[in-house]
Order: C-alpha cells, then sequence, then structure tokens
RNA sequence: CGGAGCGUAGCGCAGCUUGGUAGCGCAUCUGCUUUGGGAGCAGAGGGUCGUAGGUUCAAAUCCUAUCGCUCCGACCA
C-alpha cells in the first residue's frame, strides 16, 4: 500500500473513552472505528490483522483434520428451545422476530446449529470421530462492553465442535485440540498461560475444561498458578488453602454484641482473629421455577467464590439475598448464624476451608446476639461442605501442599470444553454403535476470540510509541518510508518498491508529502516488524538504506541489491525468536 | 440492572458557577516556504452546543424529561 493513496488515518491524540493500551493504539493506529458501544468496525489495516490471526487459526485446525463450516449467523428460536438455552441465556443472546412471527436469534455461539447439522448427517459409529469449525460474527448482548473489542458485543470467534463415540475418543480429541491450541498463540509470538477453568453456562459442571490466557497486565482475568508443581487455574476455579491456627475447645453461649454487624466490628469487638469468627452468606438459587435459599459458611476473612457455589449447586441463576428477603425470612442482617436455623428454611454449605472441629464465633440469629464456641462437628448434626472460597494470592497450592499461589493476570482468548452429551442428549442426536445399538455421540467444543486475540497481542506487544507486532500478525511486513521531493528520487523509491513486492514482501510506502518525523512517528504507532528508511539526505552520502527492527531498535545499513533476501532472512529469524516466547 | 461521571467542529478540550456575539489546539482545504523524529507563515471551510420540552426580553449556560457514551460490580471468546 502507497500511503498517498491508501485510506489510512492515524490520531495524535488518545480517544477520551478509552482506557486500556490495545484499544488506545487499535483507534489510534486506525485499525478500528466505534459505531457505538461495543460495537467496532474493521478498517483495512486492522483487517490484515484479524486475517493473519484466522488463517493460522485455519491453518492449524486443517492440519488436524478439523473441518471448516459456515453456519447461520441466524439461528432458529426452536433449535435454541429444545436445548432448553432460550431462556438460559436469557440476557446475552439478541432475540428477533421476522414478519411472520417466527423467533430468531442472533447467535451468540452455535453448538444447537452444529448439532442439528451432525445430527441429519451421521449416523453411524463409523463416521466418528469427527470436528467440524467454523469462523464468524458471533453477537452476545454483553452487559457492560469494555475494553475496545476486548469485551465486545460483535465480535468474530473460532468454533469448533468434536463428536465422538466414548470418553476416551473424547479424551483424545481434547488432548488433540490443546495441541492445535497451544501451536496457534505459539506461532503468534503470545505469551500465554493455559488454566483450569469452570465450565460456566456451557457445560455441565464438573466437566473437563480450560482456558488459554495470554499474559497481559491489563487482563480482565486472574490466574493462580503454583511455581511448585505448575498448577494453574482461573481464579474462579482455583483451589487454595490457608495455614491457620484453631482454637479447638470452647463452650457454647450467646454473647452481646451491640450494633456490630459485620466480622471485623464482631471480632475486634471479642478480641478473636476474624478467623475464628465464621461469615454467612445468604443466596438465593434459582432453577427453573424453584427457588432456595443457601446459607454459605466461610472464614471471617475468607470472601465466597459465587461460580463455586454456582456450579456446587448446579443452579441456572444465583443472586445475593435482598433486603425484602431477609425481610421475608424474618432474619436480623448482621446475625445471621447456622445455629439453630429454622430447618428447612435454608441450603446450609461450610467452605472446607473451616475446620469442623474448632470453636468459632457465629451469628445469634437475634440482633445485637452472637455466640461463641461454637463447634460445627458437635453443634450442627447436618454438616455439608464444599470449596466456596476465593482463593488468594500466598495460598498454599490446593495439588502439591507446597508451593504457595501466585497471581497472574490474563486475557482468556480461548477456551476448550468437554461437553459430554449435553446438547446430543437434550437434542435426541444418536448413532449406531458396533452392536446396532443407539447411542448418544458426546462433544467436545473449542472457542478462540480472533478479534480479542488481535488486542491481547497489543496488550503485550507495545511501548511508549505504538504497537509492535510480532511477524506472523502483522498487517504487513515492512513500513517503507520515504524522505525526498526529488522527483527522480521518488521514482527509484517506487522501483524498490516493485521490487519488495514482487519478491513477496508486504509493504507500506510512505510516499506522503509530510514531514520526516510524521512519517517515522506512524511507522512506529502502526508498529510493523521492520522499517525501511531511504532518505535523500543518507543515501546520497553512500548510497545505503536503512532497516531498523521496530521492537529492538537495531539498525542495519545496506545497499539495494541486498535488501530483498536481508529482509527476509531478518523476518524469519525475528519468526523463530518470537516462537519461543509461548507458555508459561 | 445497581453506583459514579460525561455529551460543545473529525479528534482532544475550554466556556456553564454568576444567562447577553460559540472559542482554543490538532486534523482538513488553498498558496508559498520546508524534508532524518508529529515543520513555518498567510488564508479558508466546518458546530440546530446530544434531543425534546420549560423558565426568561434573552439559554451551550437554569429546570424537567429523554437518548447516547464512559467508569466501578454480576456475564464471557
Amino acid at each position: 500500500m502507497k500511503l498517498s493513496k491508501g485510506f489510512w488515518q492515524t490520531f495524535k491524540e488518545t480517544p477520551a473513552d478509552a482506557e486500556i493500551p490495545s484499544h488506545k493504539l487499535m483507534i489510534r493506529a486506525g485499525l478500528i472505528y466505534k459505531e457505538a458501544a461495543g460495537l467496532y468496525a474493521y478498517l483495512p489495516m486492522g483487517l490484515r490483522v484479524i486475517h493473519k490471526i484466522e488463517n493460522i487459526i485455519r491453518e492449524e485446525h486443517n492440519k488436524a483434520d478439523c473441518y471448516e463450516l459456515a453456519m447461520t449467523v441466524l439461528t432458529p428460536g426452536e433449535l435454541w428451545h429444545e436445548s432448553g438455552r432460550w431462556d438460559k441465556m436469557e440476557g446475552q443472546m439478541l432475540k428477533i422476530k421476522d414478519r411472520a412471527g417466527r423467533e430468531l436469534c442472533v447467535s451468540p455461539t452455535n453448538e444447537e446449529s452444529v448439532v442439528d447439522i451432525f445430527r441429519k448427517s451421521i449416523n453411524s459409529y463409523k463416521q466418528l470421530p469427527v470436528c467440524l469449525y467454523q469462523i464468524n460474527t458471533k453477537f452476545r448482548d454483553e452487559i457492560r462492553p469494555r475494553y475496545g473489542v476486548m469485551r465486545s458485543r460483535e465480535f468474530t470467534m473460532k468454533d469448533a465442535y468434536s463428536f465422538h463415540l466414548d470418553k476416551k475418543c473424547l479424551d483424545d480429541g481434547y488432548e488433540k485440540m490443546f495441541h492445535v491450541y497451544s501451536n496457534i498463540w505459539t506461532r503468534m509470538g503470545l505469551k500465554f498461560i493455559v488454566v483450569d477453568a469452570d465450565g460456566g453456562a456451557m457445560a455441565f459442571s464438573g466437566a473437563k475444561t480450560q482456558e488459554f490466557q495470554v499474559v497481559a497486565e491489563f487482563g480482565e482475568d486472574k490466574v493462580m498458578k503454583c511455581p511448585e508443581c505448575g498448577y494453574a487455574a482461573n481464579i474462579e476455579a482455583a483451589e487454595g488453602h490457608r495455614n491457620l491456627d484453631f482454637n479447638t475447645s470452647g463452650d457454647l453461649k450467646l454473647v452481646d454484641t451491640p450494633d456490630k454487624k459485620t466480622i471485623e466490628e464482631v471480632a475486634g469487638f471479642l478480641k478473636v482473629p476474624e478467623h475464628h469468627a465464621l461469615k454467612s452468606v445468604v443466596y438465593s438459587s434459582i432453577t427453573g421455577t424453584e427457588e432456595e435459599f443457601i446459607l454459605a459458611m466461610l472464614l471471617g476473612d475468607d470472601e465466597l467464590n459465587e461460580i463455586k457455589l454456582k456450579s456446587y449447586l448446579g443452579c441456572d441463576h444465583l443472586r445475593v439475598a435482598t433486603d425484602a428477603d431477609f425481610k421475608r425470612l424474618d432474619i436480623p442482617v448482621g446475625f445471621i448464624g447456622p445455629y439453630n436455623l429454622q430447618k428447612g428454611k435454608f441450603n446450609v454449605i461450610y467452605d472446607r476451608e473451616i475446620n469442623m472441629d474448632a470453636a468459632y464465633v457465629i451469628g445469634g440469629l437475634s440482633k445485637d446476639k452472637h455466640y461463641m464456641g461454637f463447634i460445627p462437628s458437635r453443634d450442627d448434626k447436618n454438616i455439608q461442605t464444599a470449596d466456596l472460597r476465593l482463593v488468594y494470592e500466598d495460598d498454599r497450592c490446593a495439588v502439591c501442599k507446597k508451593g504457595t499461589l501466585k497471581e497472574i493476570r490474563g486475557i482468556e482468548v480461548g477456551h476448550i470444553f468437554q461437553l459430554g452429551d449435553k446438547y446430543t442428549k437434550s437434542m435426541n442426536v444418536t448413532v449406531l454403535d458396533k452392536n446396532g445399538k443407539t447411542v448418544n455421540p458426546i462433544m467436545g467444543c473449542y472457542g478462540i476470540g480472533t478479534t480479542r486475540t488481535a488486542a491481547a497481542a497489543i496488550e503485550q506487544n507495545n511501548d511508549k510509541d505504538g504497537i509492535i507486532w510480532p511477524v506472523a500478525i502483522a498487517p504487513y511486513d515492512l513500513h517503507f518510508v520515504v524522505i525526498s521531493k526529488n522527483e527522480e528520487f521518488m521514482k527509484m523509491a517506487g522501483e524498490v518498491y516493485g521490487e519488495l513486492r514482487k519478491a513477496g514482501l508486504e509493504v507500506v510506502m510512505d510516499d506522503r508529502n509530510v514531514g520526516p518525523g510524521f512519517k517515522f512517528k506512524d511507522a512506529d504507532l502502526l508498529g510493523l516488524p521492520l522499517r525501511l528508511t531511504l532518505g535523500e539526505r543518507d543515501y546520497s552520502k553512500d548510497q545505503n538504506f536503512e532497516i531498523r527492527d521496530r521492537r529492538t531498535g537495531e539498525v542495519k545499513k545496506m545497499k539495494r541489491e541486498k535488501l530483498v533476501q536481508e529482509i527476509k532472512s531478518w523476518l524469519e529469524q525475528k519468526r523463530a525468536e518470537e516462537k519461543k516466547v509461548s507458555k508459561v
């Protein structure tokens, strides 16, 4: 592209609504244009990046015998009713009606569609396993879109779906996709970490699922990693333990705690450490039309991990109890506790970090009263425990029990799931096995945020001057800056541009009639891997061109004849180095 | 949806408190000069001050409603 004629506009000033580096830089470097909240257009320069990412994804999937297809973006409501997700995805899904009043949705994901295609096409175990994928636009009516294309409402995603006869086959397929995914971000030169995750609305709880997180300071996700054994998990799913002292004796007695409601106040007033008190958190869990109140018990200074609670309960929705709920239940806020709690009113669950044989301070169930010396194993007949707490940095690793967890921030660019028979059962998909018996095949599903990957790449590769693209996904290979007004000289530059392109290099040539500083600033902002400079002043001295590495600042001077070869080998070398960054 | 804030030229902002000619920087266009880190001079174009009501002789400014945008929480690739 010659900039004098190309469609590319940069901005000197940071847009007011951008918060994180990738968003600012994508706008400033003219890669995207904001249409509305969470809706971005990809401008020509930005779209090239998306295409490069998509092509890498395509190549790696094709290599692993996955087959690309294109499903529709608008999908019929009846499919979603069939799987039961029409209501479950409420809020996230954009629903519309056509002129005949038929329900449709703008697909947020495509399990239903792919299952529908599969069941009409495959009938025998002989045709399994099979993996289908597509790269297309998804729409999710995000509650709060933010950070530019990082969390937008419309975005492109690669989604793959595999079908298997049995668990062993699913395990193999999942393993294969794990490697496909690892290869993808390794090729892009991005530093990533694979972590255990929570399945969310996608799968049954407890199914195997992992996220691929690109490591970034401004990542939305927190990830916990054990440096000793390598255990890594999203904080939503992470398990850890604390090292605490306990008080194992004490009589149960009711004490006055006037106006002391929070754990901090109560523990301070009674002069006990906060972890010698139990925090009672009330939630309402909703499944279908059924509602149940949950009393979650935690160590006083722990926090509830709602995601763990939700997947433990397996409910559709979970919400914090409101003042109206407390009124209805007739219990005083701030003084709730499990002792003598009216049966049937609550499902009481103790966090497993609580020592059942230790004495704790708990709410007294009446205003300004707390119990001291509550020992769960002695004072509660019906104990149910689960892992409910949010882990903290420096918790002891739950796997090796030796290391302490360290927090890393990341951007979730990929997620792989074992779905099991969730959709094949609800949508009545069957194949015949070896014995001619009808069975439900089982599924895996695998997603990659392609547009988000572009943003993540920038988060990980930028400096004060702009973006530093990894070679594999840079919109072009080379930024060719020409500094001259001399017509003869410009003609030679044009010839060089032709030679480079003929050799297969992707070149942006800055032949605009603006100052050299302006061109250099734009080149740094866009951040192509190499910059080639041809200036009348320097060239007239020694007939040399200058190549500069955007990342390292390294400069080489050379004659015209050597350009193509030098640039190609430099790019190859960079590509190889960037691949080494990969997994942490 | 809950809490906070912002809507004035393509972008970044001032003006609003105390009502009285709509401004600055960047960008854009023209001319001349200029070419190794966002050039200089001279000139030009571009705004129903988000929208709709109201108060007033007079509203960007005060009041009401509404729409949009951003930030903090729950959702997720």
